[in-house]
DNA sequence: TTGACATTACGAAGCTCTTCGTATATCTTT
DNA sequence: AAAGATATACGAAGAGCTTCGTAATGTCAA
């Protein structure tokens, strides 16, 4: 299994990938700049470094390089969710899951959704 | 609403004190050092930023200063349930569910917990 | 081809977190 | 009281992350 643990900026950044496919860095720095201030060498150096740790990868043949996520959107979710289980809840997941419904505001269809994926899992058990 | 968001050693440490109540230095960092090495002063270092931050206050009347846990347990977590949601979830709690589900075994006991909640939400909106 | 502009490369600063060495103070034991 | 053990205080180093300024390079239009 890969191990990604990208930081807050490098998931900001693997969101933007994953929802619009390969991407140059001038429009990820135009989706991070709806969201707050970012220079445009800073994401520069930010996907740069991304590169280098194997978090993404490049096409370089044109002047503007094109990064492409090379960490999956569900094998890094599972490595963080993985990561704060163990550091917030003592490695229960049950504990983060009660901890997540009993803080939010559910919708019915999401209850229903969830109730949904409970009876997938205990049928095969 | 108090807005704390530990570490994660600060956490490891709140941990402790959550558990065991108020607590001396030497106490908490012996049950660190049954997970991994870490020097006192490393630990006392610590323990003072934390006192800084407000995360424990301690009682220094004896020459042995105890610490207590100020950050409350539900509280915290919450607090950090919610950043790890915005980070890595879009800010959908329902989604860190399914996945942290989807991604551990749980046992028939736990999930019928589980359904019991959902009840519970069910009935009170 | 030359000037204007966009892009990449590089280095360094600032910040936070973690770690620990050393100095100082306090208690205990003999 | 002196020696030894235990505790606290303080400062600083090192690592990782984020940020950006500046320089170098490539592209395109006039």
């Amino acid at each position: 299994m890969s191990n990604f643990k990208p930081t807050d900026s490098e998931l900001e950044i693997l969101h933007i990938l994953w929802e619009n496919g390969p991407s140059s860095v001038r429009y990820i720095n135009d989706m991070l700049n709806e969201r707050r201030d970012v220079g445009y060498t800073t994401t520069l150096k930010l996907m740069q470094i991304m590169n280098e740790k194997g978090l993404v990868k490049r096409d370089t043949a044109a002047k503007t390089h094109i990064y492409i996520a090379v960490a999956k959107e569900n094998d890094t979710k599972n490595n963080l969710v993985n990561d704060f289980v163990n550091v917030a809840f003592h490695g229960s997941a049950m504990n983060l899951v009660m901890q997540a419904l009993g803080n939010t505001k559910s919708s019915p269809e999401e209850l229903e959704d969830l109730k949904a994926l409970i009876s997938k899992l205990e049928n095969q058990s």
